[in-house]
DNA sequence: ATTTGATGCATAAGGATACTATGTATATAT
DNA sequence: ATATATACATAGTATCCTTATGCATCAAAT
């Protein structure tokens, strides 16, 4: 994630969220998503990605399941109840915090 | 900053937008705006908030008075020339932030 | 009178998060 | 043959913030 410092605490709102969106879904693909959405304004890095992948995994919110392709292996990651519930739970947080940042810059820009 | 880890990176705005809205500005006087801006939603700590102040001064973006007020020491902050350019950069990332976020937040949220 | 809470600054130690760089390997297009 | 895309992974580093602590003044309550 380049751009600004802003993303710094979003990767696991935006990770659930896709989930939620696609039932399944490989850490590749997640890059590409996000590429594709934000128009390449957004770039994940893997060195944030799969650590965090494996972060919540190990915290018990998303399942994964190997498989091959070819030679080659992807690894599917799917939401686990409590995955879908820390779902909600990120998203109203996503949307107090647009909602608190809106109210602090709100007023117009003083040129002087 | 307690509730969620959304807000790291977003100081640095923070400060600069308020100082942008306030001509001069003192250190605990930008937590009590906070708060009251966002009706306690958010909270800075102080552990976060001098030191930044420290930076953004030791980067030329703010200026600083020290004032006397009784025995008490206030040092008013004010945005520099190059502080108001910042400004400008960091609210157009908000922006930009918020866009994408949106962007990758936005299809209905999916019970099943 | 004194204690509590608010005002006001500051820093050190540590945790959480992400970036950079690097490594491995397969598949595809030129 | 070589570059690019696909696909995973980790170590070292940097950044940002939290927690904890410290000092000091002032107003209000008991």
């Amino acid at each position: 994630m380049k751009p600004s410092n802003l993303y710094k605490g979003s990767l696991t709102t935006i990770i659930l969220k896709l989930l939620n969106e696609n039932d399944k879904i490989y850490g590749y693909e997640i890059t590409q998503k996000v590429k594709q959405i934000t128009k390449d304004e957004l770039q994940l890095t893997e060195g944030a990605l799969y650590p965090a992948l494996h972060k919540l995994e190990a915290q018990g919110l998303l399942g994964v399941e190997v498989v091959k392709i070819g030679n080659r292996v992807r690894k599917y990651y799917r939401l686990t109840e409590a995955g879908t519930k820390v779902t909600v739970e990120k998203l109203a947080e996503l949307e107090s915090y647009i909602r608190n940042m809106r109210a602090l810059v709100n007023s117009k820009f003083r040129d002087e």
